[in-house]
DNA sequence: TTGTAAGCGTTATCAA
DNA sequence: TTGATAACGCTTACAA
């Protein structure tokens, strides 16, 4: 392979030149350039990344650490990750399903030199010190944290208002029994949710009660498991929210299969609002989370990080939501009339 | 932040000694490999991969490409990908979205000195050249390549015959007016699964027509617009196979808007087998693909070709499919009966 | 505008 | 079993 000496030899420059004539910066004349350039093309010659990033201790690359639970949400997360990142001219190094901290330690341990900064998506079990441990070395940026950390950005989804938004809407529509599907403990945003559901139901005066709700894990097997628990409650529940959409469509197959109609005999809630919401039987009320948003905003604040000198400017920013209401929860929402027309249009990028 | 020569200042010993302390291949004194780990752990020192590869040139780094495409499926290869790396002490660096050649070519200058292979999924829009290219430099693994290319291992999906087991399936419960809504032209599993289900009326003795199958591009709109022009067919389709299973529940939501019901007024079939399929009403009958294992196998290949020394094993796999038959299609499956007991149950990994 | 040469933080080859 | 020391391929003062 042909190394930036190949190429002084072959253009009949120093090295010092060739490396100037590829970075860009320094001023060179034009036709030594041109000379370069084509040595270069000649010996089919690419940088190492790896020598340039030694000597400049930068390698624009960020590391990505993801959580080990995947999906439709997460990919969108990514994609706006990776999206800007690239536009940026970074790379991305990228180490998924981590659970345990030292799992995270280890991974970041490894990215030690070929990483400028480190996007984490960890909505449970960070533990401050490991965070901490790393930002010594890196800016950190962090999605979905569980709580605030010392010197790392954060963005967060307003996980809280959507769920208290959720209920608010079935309270309007004269539900009392309201059941909830919630996500898995530990993790933030399933947490929010709940909490979220809890204020909402105590603020339109109604006591939330513990067998109302069943635990579940994210998957949409969780939430068709869920049903059975749910439809034992006595009275049974007129609504069910669940605390991903994921859920709530495991939820209305097993509601289906049990003979149930939604929204007429049971009401179901979702939250992401993820693509196959729209196309769902009935199509799913959820409440929309700009997943690409959130990975880009990410970036950008990891962006922040980098050009900032002493590290000092912490942002912590929060996602908004918004109820999409569609004809699962019973409402009948005024798109619903030109529902035949065509699919929601989606937006590219 | 401390480098090899701290640790080794404060152990008292040579920077080789750490060096051979932390790659543990070379014999050392017990007692002076303690010190050194005391040392490190003291300083917290992080061995630099940049230099680490420089002087190795290696960099136990896989680089990813992906298409632009996103999804269910997708994450899922990503999935594989990412667990048999990490598995085998390999970091991967991923670049998303490429749409042209140029792209990929540009994406894996940048990644020059950083990785140790490439694992390559590009469905279309490869040329032979560019990836030769590369070639010549790293080993490469490709994905669903739209074709065999020099010196480089691949696996694919065994499209065609997918395809060809659909129809026959549909032709087998008496449809004869099937219909098809294709994947974008270019790629190779939409174009196999169109061959496929053009063999497959062929060996049933019917004649395809073009008139029946509707452009679409994977995503779920395009399959809830497909409906309309499907719809006006006279005499309209019985049956519907979708290329994939986006496509078919967009399409089914659009049947369900124009009142039709599926399977009585239509059957419809997917590709894919995402997640999502068996919690469609009706569940989607659709042709598995182990997505995970096509990702891991691509770096199984990888590691297989990275240990071989002059890279002469080429490997061309093809993961084989297995028609789903659920109710989507209006055949009674054995396994309906039993669908009030839970959902079918879903491999962890 | 160009070249020389000193690093960057490792590993690996010799000798000791 | 250890230690010097020469790479690895690049960037960047500093000199010319």
């Amino acid at each position: 392979m042909a190394t930036i000496r190949d190429v002084a030899k072959t253009a009949g420059v120093s090295i010092a030149t060739v490396s100037r004539v590829f970075n860009g910066n320094t001023a060179v004349n034009e036709d030594t350039a041109l000379q370069v350039w084509a040595a270069a093309s000649a010996l089919d010659y690419w940088p190492n990344g790896a020598a340039r990033s030694l000597t400049t201790s930068r390698s624009n690359t960020l590391g990505v650490l993801l959580p080990d639970l995947f999906g439709d949400f997460f990919s969108e997360v990514i994609r706006g990750i990776d999206q800007l990142a690239k536009r940026e001219k970074y790379q991305t190094l990228v180490s998924g399903s981590h659970a345990s901290v030292e799992d995270v330690l280890t991974a970041t341990r490894a990215m030690r030199g070929r990483i400028d900064g480190l996007v984490m998506m960890a909505p449970d079990s960070i533990t401050v010190e490991s965070v901490a441990k790393i930002r010594r070395r890196l800016p950190v940026v962090l999605i979905s944290p569980p709580f605030a950390v010392d010197g790392c950005s954060s963005v967060s989804v307003a996980s809280f208002s959507g769920a208290r938004a959720v209920v608010a809407h079935l309270v309007g529509l004269g539900h009392r029994e309201i059941a909830m599907v919630a996500g898995p403990a530990g993790n933030v945003d399933a947490e929010e949710r709940l909490r979220g559901y809890r204020r909402g139901l105590l603020e339109a005066g109604i006591q939330p009660r513990d067998e109302l709700v069943v635990q579940g894990d994210f998957r949409e097997s969780s939430g068709y498991a869920a049903a059975a628990a749910l439809l034992d409650r006595r009275p049974r529940p007129t609504a069910v929210f669940a605390a991903n959409d994921c859920m709530a469509i495991g939820l209305m197959s097993a509601l289906g299969n049990a003979g149930l109609s939604v929204p007429n005999d049971v009401a179901v809630v979702g939250f992401d609002n993820i693509t196959m919401a729209q196309y769902m039987r009935p199509p799913l009320t959820t409440v929309h989370v700009d997943a690409y948003a959130l990975g880009q905003k990410a970036v950008r604040l990891m962006l922040d990080a980098l050009s900032d000198p002493e590290g000092e400017k912490v942002t912590v920013q929060t996602i908004d939501v918004v109820l999409k209401v569609r004809s699962s929860c019973g409402a009948r929402p005024a798109a619903a009339a030109n529902a035949l027309t065509g699919p929601e249009t989606s937006q590219q990028r």
